[in-house]
DNA sequence: ACATTAATTATGT
DNA sequence: ACATAATTAATGT
């Protein structure tokens, strides 16, 4: 067995694989292809790190198919899920913030497929590239602007509120729509969801199952389905 | 109002 | 069969 990211020889990438993403949308195909001869393609197994927190931040990301989670290690050592990023979205773009070390590791919630490009590229994509810099100033400005929400939560709302407001951000943003209401895209336990929500697994545990008999949400194992979303709305406001 | 501990059951390889 | 996930009850702060 082996349980790091296989090193494929790269099929030729597509130029429709970033053309319709945000940063590259109002890039010529001939700027396209250049960037995407730059990059580097490679496939990660579930649960495996792109990139780990503190290590000098050599390259930036885009992840084009499956789920990340962004996490921060404790004094204690263990791992507390900043956020999530659903495919088309960069990360690892420590240079972004001026930075030039990773401020948080990257571990695959799925199997993924992310490009990369040497992070002294930031710079002339940033200049060169028209578009590229707005628009991954909006993501980082996104992501900042809900971790701080999520720091107002955990000062303020009691747990009940936290975990659906969890909840309706991870179907926000990673949510696929089957029949009987949006699932979580991704395997995510109820350890997962106590770590977003500083709670324990085992209140995490109880108050899914009070919310499943109440027909709110349906969960399997590591399978979470909201059935209705307006409803842990009004949970999340207490 | 919540965590912790522990015992029990379910589920996926 | 085995490990990991989830539930449930009891007890603690």
């Amino acid at each position: 067995m082996n349980d790091h990211p296989t090193r494929k020889t790269l099929p030729r990438l597509d130029e429709s694989l970033l053309t319709h993403l945000p940063p590259f949308s109002r890039l010529e195909k001939r700027q396209i292809r250049t960037i995407l001869d730059q990059a580097t393609s490679r496939r990660y197994e579930a649960g495996v790190a792109v990139f780990r927190e503190g290590h000098p931040a050599d390259r930036f990301y885009m992840l084009l198919d499956g789920y990340v989670r962004v996490v921060r290690i404790t004094a204690t050592g263990e791992q507390v899920t900043a956020l999530h990023i659903p495919a088309g979205q960069l990360l690892g773009i420590a240079r972004a913030i001026g930075r030039d070390t990773y401020p948080a590791t990257a571990m695959t919630a799925t199997e993924s497929i992310v490009l990369s490009w040497p992070t002294r590229l930031w710079d002339t994509f940033v200049a060169e590239y028209d578009g590229f810099a707005t628009e991954t100033y909006k993501t980082v400005g996104h992501r900042v602007g809900e971790m701080n929400t999520r720091i107002v939560e955990l000062a303020t709302q009691q747990v009940e509120q936290r975990v659906a407001n969890a909840l309706l951000r991870l179907i926000n943003q990673t949510g696929r729509k089957v029949e009987g209401g949006i699932e979580i895209d991704f395997p995510i336990t109820r350890h997962d969801l106590s770590e977003l929500t500083a709670t324990t697994l085992h209140t995490v545990s109880r108050l899914l199952s009070g919310w499943e008999k109440r027909g709110l949400v349906l969960s399997k194992r590591k399978r979470i389905t909201v059935c209705d979303p307006h409803a842990l709305v009004v949970l999340g406001q207490g």
